[in-house]
DNA sequence: ACACTGAAAATTGTATACAAAATCGCATGC
DNA sequence: GCATGCGATTTTGTATACAATTTTCAGTGT
């Protein structure tokens, strides 16, 4: 397809498929058959199969026996798992990083947030730059991750953030209300600039306790909405 | 070979690998090639490879692109990483389970810290035996994240507690010093029957805590113990 | 003795062929 | 009309064949 060639089939095909479920592109409950992505990337079912098992072990799809397998479909349930794990490991990796960032950490991450801030600023965006600016709100947490220099932490948090990102994206985006706490990051990043671990863990936890609340405000807002159409007709 | 035989091939691969890795008969560090296994379990390469994937994913082997598996050499940094991890994830578990815990939970908890009991109290114990008591230690600690509710959380502590529990069987469990903390074991799932969040959350991280600086005190002896020898000869 | 070349061996990456199992549809019997 | 059973189709699970690449090691030249 238009995707960069990786070095593998197999790791083009990851990327390509966890770039088409994160971003909705195969909705959530669809069923998705080896041999229909194989045709549609070009390749054999091989690679196919081994992408699919690694997707199924970070959550994105549910696979049984010989049955096929389907996009995961988060619940509510799920979500408030996820943001319960995030707040500690976010919180902790926060904290982490406030103590071991570099200058040139601390460049990167206020690089991070200028994106932000300019993606935000486009007037009338499409559907794709606020995507974008979701993706670079999250990779500013993959980063921060990253900096707090406990690889395992980084790459635990990634798959969850993974989980969100799809989640978000799929259930929530359409919403005008969606916005990102951008005033949140910044104050982040500048308590890590300032090297306060404690403020930064602190700040960190509060972001993702609100963005859950956010989200659970925006997704009781939505069944609302639904339950209402659902009368009226 | 002498497993049980499951569902599929290739999940019944995986668990009799991973349960060679973990016990250290594979040890880490040892080069293991898909038509050694294949020819060893008497399947084809197929099954393999899938399992081979899944326990890179777990962190067990790690793989390079056309260069094979190796199994993962922890080193004391990583060990370090896990165990910051697992005083986060196993504190909050342990409150949530706590709080959550039914009859039907407690009893199973209570079992578990029987048999603990039952294993350590063998006179002249073979390493197996060892080696199970170390296993029912550590699924406590799986059984009370499973407990805990939170299914993804349960999830994740599980793969942090494979890689301890390799961890301290291929490099510590030699040592006649190496002792499962029973006492706190006992104390943390009495707390969780009392239905004390906080305190059983409490004791849970200062349980990890202190397992911790046990393992990093018999690491530190082990080293000296082989200067020692260096020098002898 | 050492470095370099190149072919052979070993090993993974990919494709494909075949087997087993599940699902779907249809017909049949009650 | 509905349930049931049987067969055809679809889809995954496994094996194997082939391609590509890396490593190894022997041989040669300096």
């Amino acid at each position: 397809m238009s995707k960069q060639p990786k070095n593998t089939l197999r790791d083009s095909v990851y990327t390509s498929l966890k770039a088409m479920i994160v971003t909705g592109q195969i909705p959530p409950g669809s069923r998705v058959t080896e041999s229909d992505i194989a045709a549609k990337l070009n390749v054999s079912r091989t690679p196919v199969r081994e992408a699919f098992n690694r997707l199924e072990r970070d959550g994105l799809v549910t696979g049984r026996p010989r049955q096929g397998y389907v996009v995961t479909e988060f619940d509510i349930n799920m979500f408030r798992e996820a943001f319960a794990i995030r707040e500690l490991l976010d919180g902790h990796a926060t904290e982490l990083a406030a103590a071991a960032a570099t200058d040139k950490d601390k460049a990167r991450l206020r690089a991070m947030l200028a994106e932000c801030e300019r993606l935000a600023a486009i007037p009338d965006r499409t559907t794709k730059e606020k995507f974008q600016e979701l993706e670079v709100g999250i990779d500013l947490h993959r980063v921060i991750a990253e900096i707090s220099g406990n690889a395992m932490l980084h790459g635990m948090l990634c798959g969850i953030l993974d989980k969100c990102q799809h989640y978000v994206w799929t259930e929530l985006l359409w919403l005008d209300e969606w916005k990102i706490a951008r005033d949140e990051h910044a104050e982040i990043v500048e308590a890590i600039c300032a090297g306060d671990a404690a403020r930064a863990g602190a700040l960190a936890r509060a972001h993702v306790r609100g963005s859950r609340e956010n989200v659970l405000r925006l997704l009781q807002a939505k069944s609302d909405y639904q339950s209402f159409l659902a009368k009226a007709s």
